[in-house]
DNA sequence: TGAATATTGTTAGATTCTTCACAAATAAGA
DNA sequence: TCTTATTTGTGAAGAATCTAACAATATTCA
């Protein structure tokens, strides 16, 4: 498989949500052509995309629906199980956790950790073990390498521990600002920022 | 103010929270390299990002803190006091309307829709009033453009009704797919695909 | 005040991403 | 089986984005 750029790679999961819909629906064969208008994204693009991962479609036919959320899935690491952790358990944090119904669509959270664990386990809608924050080191799953951040404050020394403690990838939900060490990677889920961005579009739309 | 690209405005909120949170150390001055270890964007491209907005800065000396702020501030829309709707109050509902403790940082959610409102409004946690999805029509705020989505299922039928209301931008975090109406924009916020992206990357660096 | 120093704003070139256009390949129908 | 219809996969052109380099300009210090 060639380098896939970082364009192509935000689109592979917008792809994998169409092509589920789509399946349900008992859709069994699809073209670039009508799944462009699907996700409107080129019919091109798609193609190209499509191509990354190797000869998904037949020529003068389209694509098999069916096999390509089986590809897909496997590329985007839902057959990867990846296990993850979960820290901060707060509002958003167990809201995450529920969420948990995602069931391995891009593996699972096995453990979470938080400032007051004894509060956090009590509730009822925790459904994972939640240990002290830090006991960060000895309850670290094996082989786990991406963490879930909800923590209010405090995020670069946590960031930091991840790092030496082997996790590669952070999913950050703080708005906190930090220092990414090197070799990790992260992805913000900034709900202000996202609205922020999405007004200041909208108000240039009426200008 | 000239045309900015797409690319740019995804930078701002990143810019603007990083500055807040220099102000809040002390910081009165910075310079474009200053800024660029701080957000890991290079200066020449930061640079480049603020003069699109305006001459912000002195040559020879950096830019003012609280000048930025404030005008990025200005420019994102937190003065525009942008009045929102959030429709759909579960659990991923609620945890962002207590988080409406961002006060105006992008404007206000004015009040929120849902399917059993009778319910949802004897939540302590729910701090705006709710209505029956029903009433969206004679509930909606006036002059209110951006709508936050959080519902389960049935979002393209809604998404058509708000465009019909006048609704402009939609802040989408469900996971069904919809077609969006001609003249609206959106922006996902899409936890799932987030991880999948990262989960692909952190294997891809393993490889 | 004037020279030396520092940092912006911007031009031009490099890079990344998108899309056009068409050859290659398959399917379907005669 | 052969021809016609399609639709993919991809080389190359085009568009968008990023960044190196430097001229312009402000600041600072003698």
């Amino acid at each position: 498989m060639g380098e896939i750029s970082k364009a192509t790679l935000k689109r592979y999961p917008v792809y994998l949500k169409a092509l589920r819909k789509l399946s349900e629906e008992g859709k069994k064969k699809i073209m670039s052509a009508e799944l462009s208008e699907y996700v409107d994204i080129k019919p091109t693009t798609i193609r190209r995309d499509f191509s990354l991962i190797g000869q998904l479609g037949k020529q003068g036919y389209g694509y098999d629906v069916d096999e390509l959320i089986s590809i897909f899935a496997r590329e985007l690491g839902e057959d990867y199980d990846e296990k993850m952790i979960l820290i901060g358990v707060g509002r958003l944090g167990t809201a995450i956790l529920n969420y948990n119904n995602w069931n391995h669509v891009a593996g699972e959270i096995v453990c979470a950790f938080d400032l007051i664990p004894e509060k956090r386990n009590k509730e009822p809608k925790v459904n994972v073990p939640v240990y002290h924050i830090s006991q960060l080191k000895e309850k670290m799953p094996k082989g786990c390498e991406i963490a879930i951040l909800c923590i209010p404050s405090g995020a670069q020394q946590i960031v930091n521990e991840l790092h030496d403690l082997g996790i590669k990838g952070i999913v950050n939900f703080t708005r906190e600002h930090f220092v990414l060490p090197e070799g990790m990677i992260k992805r913000d889920v900034d709900v202000v920022s996202t609205i922020q961005e999405l007004v200041f579009e909208v108000n240039s739309m009426n200008r």
